[in-house]
DNA sequence: CGGAATAATGAAAGCGATTGCATGGATTCT
DNA sequence: AGAATCCATGCAATCGCTTTCATTATTCCG
């Protein structure tokens, strides 16, 4: 027997096909009793509707991309998690695509994904905003932490937790800080640079600036060996990842956190608070940020001309076990 | 104008539909001018196959879904990235699933799968293995880290890796053992304390069995408070996620790793690396795990009515800095 | 050189759903 | 009571593509 439709529905049933089919996409227009039959009918005969058909008639695949640049970055499985969360709530599936950190397969996919979904989410650090702008041509999409005036984006902002993170080192006596900076190509990473810099000026510490590192663990514990060659006695890490390469490097060195230096990350990822110590670092929303992000794609994909829109959610600063008073050598 | 269809390039090459469909997938049937045409056409227009009209068709979606109970822990996203991989040369996406650690939501999302995907991996420790059943009822299914006898499987065997780590810390003048046991509905906790104890056993050892424990940080802590109860001097820890507990909690209570006390974690995660000292443990072949799963899922796909297959590779174990001498005392 | 095999293409029938329009019976209004 | 509504349903077209079968045009071989 072969797969059920709404044909052996309609036909087990002593109805229409059109009929059954109403009788699960508005079910107020067919009469209490005849939608029972049928749904009691789809129920033994173990209908799923194809979507396949479904999407081909109305257009909607009911599924969005989400293309990130290294789903082994502990960064991205909460957002993963938050964008299909809020995905499943507004009656849609998500398709991930890994590109691996290549630019190129970023963009790739972008032009791979166009027929199987209704509109993407990009996390692209990397690739450069004219192959961007020409992948989503036509195309709903929001940017994820990297904005771009034509298109849509959600970007956390860390411009504020940083100076609280500034505060809070200086509050504890450091006055020589390091600028461990992450990859130039990405915008983040520049973003984040900057607002430390302002912030170092408007207090008037002394800031060294050091890299830029790889944001991976190794990247870190290159980062920290650069930190122990300067006089600054508190730093910034691009992120938590490299923050805990710096604090392995460290650690390795027997130069003891908080003790001698203190560090700071970005993001507060699981790792943040697994490491020893525990991470100082800027808290991102990021059930916020994936809620967000699939909102604005939703009305993206239903005002298909409509005007981009961009959204920074702030990220908070946390202060845990890494940053504590500068010592007294 | 709207989205290019094989009628808009038909048109413009003064051909049939059927002549462009099948330059596209059947080359070798359309005289080389003709086709060369057609695709210079197809780019021109920026022609996208619709998915949903070929699906309708040929009943195939080329999107195979994937189950995992907990996208965060930090297990799943290599496993993601391998089956990403594999699916894309076999010419698939992969739709992901995150179950929110819910058995429930597991068996749910496997149902609603159902129409979308031409099958589904499964990583799913929790689910009672007759829901699994009825879930996976017709269609194509490959589970991880979980056999059952009905269904394809794909499983990482970590016994005789473990039997390395117990010899490993025997070497080492290790005499007195704990089992820090993972959650007990979980297939792959079961098994791993098998292991162990059978070693422990057939060496003569002793063995004190504490938890079960959640397969999280937290839970790592609770084991390691639980650990220094007993004399035991090497722990095995169900994950490396408990191990990174486990040794957060000894750091916090000022007992030195691997001086005081010797620890073992298992799958080989980023964390394992990173974490301080770094971890000893057993490393899963992801890579193979998810290629093999692509594969026997594909071979369920096209045999449909074909036997169940089981496959099960085994676990590599490596020493690094979290195990050591027993101490003196 | 005639007939058969071969190659290139077109016509048309679905795949399984959605949906605008038509229909007929029941209900309501004047 | 006849007209006007309304409700529940059926008919049939349609979405974009694949694929079988039929139709030519071309080539081959005895």
């Amino acid at each position: 027997m072969s797969k059920p439709t709404i044909y052996s529905i309609a036909q087990r049933c002593g109805v229409s096909a059109a009929t059954v089919s109403r009788a699960f996409n508005r079910p107020e227009l067919v009469s209490a009793p005849v939608r029972e039959q049928i749904m009691a009918a789809a129920r033994e005969l173990g209908y799923q509707p194809s979507s396949a058909a479904r999407g081909l008639v109305t257009g909607r695949a009911e599924m969005i991309g989400l293309v990130v640049p290294d789903i082994t970055n502990p960064f991205f499985p909460l957002l993963v998690r938050a964008i299909q969360r809020t995905a499943e709530r507004m009656g849609s599936s998500v398709m991930l695509i890994d590109a691996e950190e290549s630019a190129a397969a970023e963009v790739r996919h972008v032009a791979q994904l166009r027929s199987r979904v209704d509109g993407v989410i990009v996390a692209s650090p990397r690739s450069s905003s004219a192959a961007l702008r020409e992948a989503a041509r036509g195309l709903p999409c929001v940017l994820l932490n990297r904005p771009l005036r034509e298109l849509s984006s959600v970007i956390c902002d860390n411009t504020s937790a940083l100076f609280d993170a500034g505060e809070h080192l200086h509050k504890h006596g450091h006055r020589s800080f390091a600028l461990l900076a992450g990859p130039s190509a990405s915008w983040a990473a520049g973003r984040r640079s900057q607002a430390i810099r302002r912030w170092a000026r408007g207090r008037g510490v002394e800031l060294t600036e050091l890299g830029p590192f790889r944001a991976t663990f190794k990247g870190g514990r290159q980062a920290g060996a650069a930190l122990l060659e300067t006089g600054a006695t508190a730093a910034f890490a691009f992120d938590d990842l490299t923050a805990c390469g710096v604090l392995a490097e460290l650690a390795g060195r027997g130069v003891s956190v908080p003790g001698e230096r203190s560090v700071v990350g970005c993001d507060d990822v699981l790792l943040a608070r697994t490491v020893t110590p525990s991470l100082t670092t800027v808290t991102a929303p990021m059930d916020d940020l994936g809620a967000t992000a699939v909102q604005v794609l939703t009305r993206q994909i239903e005002t298909p001309g409509g005007p981009a829109e961009h959204v920074a959610l702030p990220g908070v600063f946390v202060a845990r076990d890494s940053t504590g008073p500068r010592s007294a050598s």
